[in-house]
DNA sequence: CAGAAATTTCAGTAATTTCTGAAATTCATA
DNA sequence: TATGAATTTCAGAAATTACTGAAATTTCTG
């Protein structure tokens, strides 16, 4: 299989930025294949497809699975497995958010308390900076739970809105400002 | 100079993830190193301090410094340079966030944009599909934009109040909700 | 349930990234 | 502006990560 011009600069755009988002260059390559196939491939398709060994894209498929980024198919009177990427772009953007989340974000909170509850020996300083940061953490992960649970036709309108969003926040008081807008002159 | 327990757990900490964050082993340890510490530190003590080599010491604070995650101080008397992260949970947490944009986000936007104008041969389904990321990030990434301008105060307000927020859209005409909560009951 | 097809595992190799020590360069000040 | 301290650069070594091909295992089907 000859990978279309457009297939084929996607793919090898997504294989060099694998590094940067924490897979490696075929992850990110099988991936990036899939994810423009109007068709579910199988895994000899997608070694064909970039030239890679059969036992690498096993690995691969396998990698993506972890990741819950992929989905599997079968095709009747086939055997073989074949794969997808989920067509809502919004279920593949929230699984990226909670895997990352739960990769790169999670064991540090737990680490982080873990350390504090330890009583490991430690200046004032250090103690408080952890603090502050576990603080943080939870800030964000706690506000993440929170829009993690909308329906995405609101995180939609949210977004879109954006700051104006922030104008309905009463700056002293935290609590929301009621009434109408424009208003009060 | 030796590390305290809570120093040394944490630096190892970082370390470890430092290749899920997209910095390696080093650049992790001596960010943590600084973050802890109450005082700015030279390249000399972070060497000491991490038993790794001087130019090693050097390249991390170069990548970190890239990353402007470190700031540069100069004690009077020394010629030496001193560093230090930034106080400011805040600060350190909206320029992380616009680093890795920097990195992650940003140019797979420009590539996305670049093969939609290129007009390369491929599928209808591989165009729309292409679209739709770009669409996606340019949610994302237009609520970022929005977000990071934001007073920090602000901001806190509305992390914390979280889901309460979404309650006051209305869910079909994307308009803010007018008029006070719990009155249409 | 035997045989074949499909898939996975894994040891060895290749590629890449990280780290070091020595040399070169920069910088401050005497 | 010459000197020595501080810092950076960089080629090679070490460590890590990625990839392959062959063998093992699993899974279907006749």
């Amino acid at each position: 299989m000859k990978l279309a011009p457009l297939q084929q600069e996607f793919v090898l755009h997504f294989g060099e930025m694998g590094s940067r988002w924490g897979i490696n260059r075929t992850v990110g390559q099988i991936y990036a294949l899939l994810f423009l196939s109007a068709e579910p491939l199988n895994a000899d398709q997608i070694t064909e497809g970039l030239g890679i060994s059969r036992s690498n894209t096993s690995m691969g498929l396998k990698e993506l699975q972890s990741w819950n980024l992929v989905r599997l198919r079968h095709v009747p009177g086939d055997r073989r497995e074949y794969f997808t990427t989920p067509e809502d772009m919004w279920e593949i953007t929230r699984i990226l958010i909670a895997e990352r989340k739960k990769r790169e974000i999670d064991p540090t909170l737990t680490k982080l308390r873990e350390l504090e509850m330890s009583g490991r020996a430690g200046d004032d300083y250090a103690e408080a900076r952890i603090a502050e940061l576990r603080e943080m953490i939870e800030l964000m992960t706690g506000f993440y739970n929170d829009m993690e649970k909308l329906e995405t036709e609101r995180l939609v309108k949210l977004m879109t809105l954006g700051s104006k969003i922030a104008g309905l926040i009463d700056k002293t008081s935290g609590a929301l400002t009621l009434g109408r807008r424009k208003e009060t002159k």
